[in-house]
DNA sequence: TGTATATATGAATTGTTGTTCATGTATTAA
DNA sequence: TTAATACATGAACAACAATTCATATATACA
């Protein structure tokens, strides 16, 4: 079950990427907004109401996720649903879970 | 091999956390360092040489891995080597450089 | 002791990021 | 075409985080 520690060459490009990356979910409004997500897609307005956030704060966010690629509006008439547009998204949300949980028993 | 999407009820507190773990890895500097201790332990001057850092910067980001439990020191003599103090790091580096493998090939 | 080496740390500075507030755009319906 | 609703966005501000520089501490060795 344990795999072995072996390190591949990374380019420097590539662990800036990776930082860049993990920055996503390092923002307690963006984590929420992705659990939330993680649940099924939601409009604009229902993630801000929720989430007891402000409207503008839950755009703006947004746009960080949409840019990354993280989530995909879809239009219906007014409201504009968000979803999350990867399957690494759920992995990596739950590695991060499992460890803050693992840690929490001690 | 696909898991469903259930969702848990996470507490603020618990999500609160988890940000906070993930912006561990959301910074270059943190991520080269974490990347050089997956193949082992190595002391502060190595790192700084091997990431051509200065020993400052390099000791500065130990300490917030450190206090985050993510890394443990060791001295010997003069030195102190520093090496990964949590099993989770490893999987939790992968899964995330699997994603941005990933979306380089399209 | 005194000096050199290895690492840590505090303070100042700089850069980055999130939120707020005001306003803009798109869609629907009267 | 006007009003209302849903969302997006730019600019200003505030909070935070990373680096730099100077200096402190700890160890080893002459």
């Amino acid at each position: 079950m344990k795999k072995e520690a072996t390190m591949q060459n990374i380019s420097l490009d590539t662990l800036f990427e990776l930082s860049e990356f993990f920055k996503f979910f390092g923002d307690t409004t963006r984590i929420r907004v992705i659990h939330l997500l993680l649940s099924g897609e939601m409009s604009v307005s229902a993630i801000a109401e929720k989430l007891n956030l402000e409207q503008s704060v839950v755009s703006h966010q947004l746009r960080i996720l949409r840019t990354a690629n993280l989530v995909k509006p879809t239009r219906d008439g007014r409201k504009i649903y968000y979803a999350l547009d990867d399957e690494h998204i759920g992995e990596i949300f739950n590695t991060g879970l499992a460890h803050i949980m693992h840690k929490k028993k001690g």
